[in-house]
Formats: structure tokens, C-alpha cells, sequence
DNA sequence: AGGGCTAATATGTCTGCACATATTGCATCC
DNA sequence: GGATGCAATATGTGCAGACATATTAGCCCT
């Protein structure tokens, strides 16, 4: 079988592994036959394979071969869009209103969660987003200016997220999501019954060496994040 | 500057997004370039460049040319474990009790989900899984025994999504997550008050051709889904 | 039988070259 | 002036060959 294209061995390991030709756990055969197989040099295979292990279908050791995971739906890609697109894609308008402003001393959470010492003080920030003048989401910020070169804007003509992306070195970090009941001022600022069911998104970035800000993200009762996988 | 293997130019790359050498929306140098400055082939740039544009940090078009992501922070992976995996990580014994099977016709949201017409019957189950005996997530599950050549066994012995993964054709899927408030069932199952904030993973997965399960996972307070970016 | 060293092996990576393909910007034509 | 076509260019992909590296299996020695 002649096979043009890696992306079209790919989609024949695919199909070998659906059909259960190999089945999950097997070994497979190595790069070197299946170029063989296919007619085409082992690089080609080996871009085919390789894409399949970072997608989780496959797992590969050297000298121990590559193997169907057991397991595979194992890993999930979403897209993190940012608040304005993520209105926007709604088709609704976006804007924001900066609801607090102030210096603070963390709480002890905040503060050991950006591994700071107790006594830092911080720039805290509370703002609400809206789609069509609707609250959609409350997001609450630390932001550590000692990690800032530039002076920090009042943003209010512009978001916290996006002055950060246009103004500050590049970042890292993690995002976890969780589901809280609305407090008071959640419930409050975004309109709803307090108690209900809030998606909670939480992200960390970092410069390469100190904190940057730490966000809160309190979404509204029917928000949704989706992936394909 | 030399620079020996993919990996140590994809950091140097990194390095200089990230003291704004080249900065945000800004075009950097071709591969043909590159590969001259640090001493290597453009194969090797290539692989470099390419794995931060899979990561979303670069932003690549042919001729176009190669420029850094406006907005980095937009793609997020996340290890979707099996449950009992995830339990056995927490470092408690996990367990499982099938508290109800039964065919179904089910409701007009999950059969479009599934996109199967009205009337098909499908078995439908729900699992409530421990971790030391205390309830950690309570699964909803619609299968589509017409999509499954063997017989399904009881599930006693092996969870659903063990068994499926080791018994059906290889499946994809997509993933959502969100928050709802606990209802009636769900509370007692969990042992919950109603009206908790709970964390919900909803699972679609298919077979080549035909929806082979749709899974609702109403996860406990305090769950977390965390990411490394 | 058991432990440790060695050789074989599969994948990982790199090079240098070539051609394919998408896209842009300029030139041309009406 | 506006639409159209062409050529230049950056990335995408491919090949053959080579060496690097991790890991395993088996051998040897005690």
C-alpha cells in the first residue's frame, strides 16, 4: 500500500487502530517497516507517529517500539479566548466597567498561591465584563507591580488582560477550572440568586522569574467551556 | 550563536518573545535566516518554530511569514485521566456501585446531542464512584447498544469507561465543562445540600460512524481541573 | 540463581537538498 | 480605476543517510 504524505499515514495508523487491527496496548511495527509498507522514507512515518503520540493515541519508548495507548482519550485542547473575542464570537458587544481599584496585602491563599511573602502589597482589581450590556463575567485581579516595568493604566479604556498581553513580557502559567457557589458580591454584581452555581476560572501567569497576576474569572449559569478532542 | 538541537532554538525563540525582542504581532526572521544565525539546518528551525505554533505562542502562514501571537496565553491542554486513575492519584482506593440500569428512550436533548433520532432505545446507567468509600463523582451515562457489537456485561466488575475502552472500536469526542446547581438526585447521591455548586464534565464519544456514549459527570465540591500551559 | 555488563535495537534528532503550495505584491490589461 | 494574472517568496513537506540515546534482552560471571 503507497501512502503520499504524512498526514495520510497518519490516518491509516488511525483507521488500523479504530478497526482494531491494533488493538489497545499492541505493539505496532516499527518505523523502518512500516516505510517500507507505505513507500516512503522512515522521517515521513516517523512525523506521522509522533504526531499521534502527542495527541495521545500512541505511546513510544525507544527500543521498547511504540504501543496503542490503552487508554486514549487521555489528553484535551481548548482555546483560551479572551474575554472581548469570547463576547464578540456571541455576537454581542463588548465593554467593561472597573468596578474597584485599590492597593492591598493579599490574603494568604493569594499570596502563597503567586509565592510571594506575607507581606507584599498588591494592586487588587475588580472588574465586570458585559455582552450587550448584560453582566457576563466578574473577574477579580491581583497584580503585582513590582513585577511591572511600566506604570500600570487605569483600565478603563482598556482591559487588564489585554494592556498585560501589549505591555508586559511574556507570560506563563495555569489555568484551572472549578464550580463555587456565588457569594455575596458575585451574586450581587452579576445579577444572580445568591448561591448559584458559578464556573470559576482561575489563571497564574508568570514572567520568567516573578508573578504577574493572579485572575479570578466567575462566569454566569449557563456558561460553557468545550474542546474537541 | 550556535545553538545544538530543536529544543535549545525553540528556547532562545522563547527567550526573545519574552523580553520583547520581538514583541507581540511582530514578524520574525525566516527559517532560512535562522537556521544561518544559529549554525543549523532549516529542517531544524523548522521543527522549532513549529512546535511553538502548535503550542500557540507563534502564528505561521506560507509565504506570509511567521510572526508572534498577539495573544499568547490561547491554547490549553488538559490530561482527561480515567476516573480510577484520578482517585488512586488523590492516594485513596477507588470503587464503584452500578446504582441503576435500565433501557431507555431517552430525551430530546441527549438523543440530538447523539444526533440519533427520536425513538431509539438506549441503556442508560448510573454509577456513583468512591474514594474511600466517601462519593466522589456520580456518573449519568446513555449507551448505544446498536453502536456496540458484544453484549455489555454489568458493569460490576469493570466501570463503563474501562470496559468500553477495552471492548469497542477506538472512540473520539469532545468535552464540556460547566457548573450547575445540584439537583434533587444528585444531592442525595453525593450527599450533598441541594442546589451545590457542582462541577460538570459532559462527555460525548463516538465511533467512526454512530454516537457510542454521551457521559454527565457531576463532580463534588472542592474539584478542580488543573492545566500546565 | 542472581546480579551486572554488553550488544542489539527502536526511536530521536540532525543535515542538506529538493520540490510543493499558499500568499502577497506588483504589473498588466480592459 | 478596478479587476486579473504572474512571479517572487516563506513555509510545508519529502527523501536518504547518519549519528545519538534510551532501553531491553541476553550473556557471563560469581
Amino acid at each position: 500500500m503507497i501512502l503520499q504524505g504524512w498526514e495520510a499515514i497518519r490516518a491509516e495508523v488511525l483507521r488500523r487502530i479504530r478497526v482494531r487491527d491494533w488493538p489497545p496496548g499492541a505493539l505496532i511495527p516499527a518505523e523502518e517497516a512500516l516505510a517500507v509498507e507505505f513507500g516512503c522514507a522512515r522521517a515521513t512515518v516517523n512525523r506521522a507517529l509522533r504526531d499521534l503520540a502527542v495527541a495521545g493515541v500512541l505511546e513510544r519508548r525507544r527500543r521498547a517500539g511504540t504501543r496503542v495507548a490503552a487508554l486514549p482519550i487521555r489528553k484535551a485542547t481548548l482555546d483560551i479566548p479572551v474575554i472581548r473575542q469570547e463576547v464578540e464570537a456571541r455576537g454581542q458587544a463588548h465593554s467593561h466597567r472597573v468596578l474597584l481599584r485599590e492597593d492591598r496585602v493579599p490574603p494568604v491563599p493569594v499570596a502563597s498561591r503567586l509565592g510571594l511573602p506575607g507581606g507584599a502589597r498588591l494592586v487588587y482589581l475588580e472588574t465586570l465584563h458585559l455582552g450587550d450590556g448584560r453582566p457576563f463575567v466578574f473577574e477579580t485581579r491581583w497584580l503585582n507591580p513590582a513585577a511591572i516595568a511600566v506604570p500600570l493604566p487605569d483600565f478603563v479604556g482598556m482591559s487588564a488582560n489585554e494592556w498585560l498581553v501589549a505591555h508586559v513580557a511574556y507570560v506563563s502559567g495555569d489555568i484551572a477550572f472549578s464550580a463555587e457557589g456565588a457569594g455575596g458580591r458575585e451574586a450581587a454584581v452579576l445579577g444572580v440568586a445568591q448561591g448559584t452555581a458559578l464556573f470559576i476560572t482561575e489563571r497564574t501567569t508568570w514572567d520568567s522569574v516573578a508573578p504577574i497576576t493572579l485572575v479570578r474569572l466567575a462566569h454566569g449559569p449557563g456558561y460553557r467551556v468545550q474542546t474537541l478532542v
